[in-house]
DNA sequence: ACAAAAACTTACTACTTGGTCAATATTTAT
DNA sequence: ATAAATATTGACCAAGTAGTAAGTTTTTGT
């Protein structure tokens, strides 16, 4: 019975939510938190501002909403690195899953760097530290690989930035990266040339290849 | 007779110019462009609000004059590839000053990185074209290396961006690094700990290690 | 059919914002 | 010294802003 959320009388209300988080999600991006309005998401939602204020207590609880449904994507897409892997297939899931995310959800990944780069002021202390527990734990998998002779020595922390800034790159600069291949959108060889330069480029660094 | 705009009447001007900048490049990192309300940099900057708005006529030409100034410093910081210096001392050139530069101005980092995430709005059409001009040389550049078998074949268009993202990261994201460190600021030692992270981790991808 | 709940809407308010203006003070050049 | 140029400021306003209140319509369960 706890799970008694998906009657049918929920279903307006979670599409109305899922067309303004939509909205505001774009918003956010080209307007920043401030630069969003109110109005500005209800024209785009196509709903009157009084029904956003309706589906949502204010600005900011849209933001947060926002802000966790990028987190929950992120956590489900990349997942964990399965130690069984060893090094060389661990880091190739993570940079192929990590692009795709880019290059699928680049509204996610720029909302989460702007939030980064103004000093995470509305990311909640737990996500915060949720991440740190991600890396270190992933940093600590990447150490025993080095101890055991499995790959050249690195460190493991940097190795992780490398590897997440490389591949958000692509969704956060997007716009740069198109004016400077000359084009107007990535195609669907783009992903996999990235996948393949970054993977080739990182396992070469880390004495895998 | 050209360059007389530095007589003594103009010094104030200079000045009070300089403390508005500078207060408003941390406004614009901290709240975004709608966000950072001219009174708020009036604030930072210990300056009534109408003295701001008769120095810079609105709040778009301070933000103008902030990215103005933040394009000049990497130009500056960065300048050209030596042809003469091979593949590996260009790379390991390019990587320093890059990392360097975020290292010293993050905000600059950081104001770029937010204009470009949101498209580019009020990034002039010749700082573009720019860009595109330099990538694109650089880039011929890196393929005659490889053409002359003195690098390994990667896209050159896509290492260099693996070196600016690589290295804008430890600008952009400096909050999030240093949650993930458990640090409160950057050291001395984490400079020379990233050019050397990078610069040996590329270079290898790279074949030139 | 019908009452209760959910969805929607209009009109409004208190407040913030960028920018102007007119007046005053200070500095500069002669 | 003094007029012209430059710098400084407080008061003001029109345009937006987030959010509320109070009502109407639609949907739902019975």
């Amino acid at each position: 019975m706890a799970v008694n959320q998906t009657k049918k009388s929920s279903n307006i209300r979670v599409q109305s939510q899922q067309k303004i988080l939509i909205a505001a999600s774009t918003e956010f991006v080209l307007q920043g938190y401030k630069g969003a309005t109110v109005q500005s998401i209800a024209d785009r939602a196509e709903l009157p501002k009084a029904n956003i204020l309706y589906y949502f207590k204010n600005k900011e609880n849209i933001y947060q909403a926002v802000l966790e449904h990028t987190l929950e994507m992120w956590d489900q897409g990349i997942g964990d690195l399965d130690p069984a892997d060893g090094p060389k297939l661990a880091i190739e899931k993570f940079i192929d899953a990590k692009v795709r995310l880019s290059f699928n959800h680049p509204e996610s990944s720029k909302i989460y760097a702007m939030e980064i780069i103004q000093g995470a002021q509305h990311l909640k202390e737990f996500a915060r530290t949720y991440l740190r527990q991600w890396v270190r734990e992933k940093a600590k998998l990447f150490q025993q690989w080095i101890d055991n002779g499995e790959m050249q020595d690195v460190d493991p922390v940097h190795l992780i930035f490398l590897i997440w800034s490389s591949t958000q790159h692509y969704a956060d600069f997007e716009t740069q990266i198109l004016t400077i291949m000359n084009r107007a959108d990535y195609e669907d060889d783009d992903v996999e040339n990235v996948i393949k330069f970054l993977t080739d480029m990182i396992l070469r660094g880390c004495g895998l290849k």
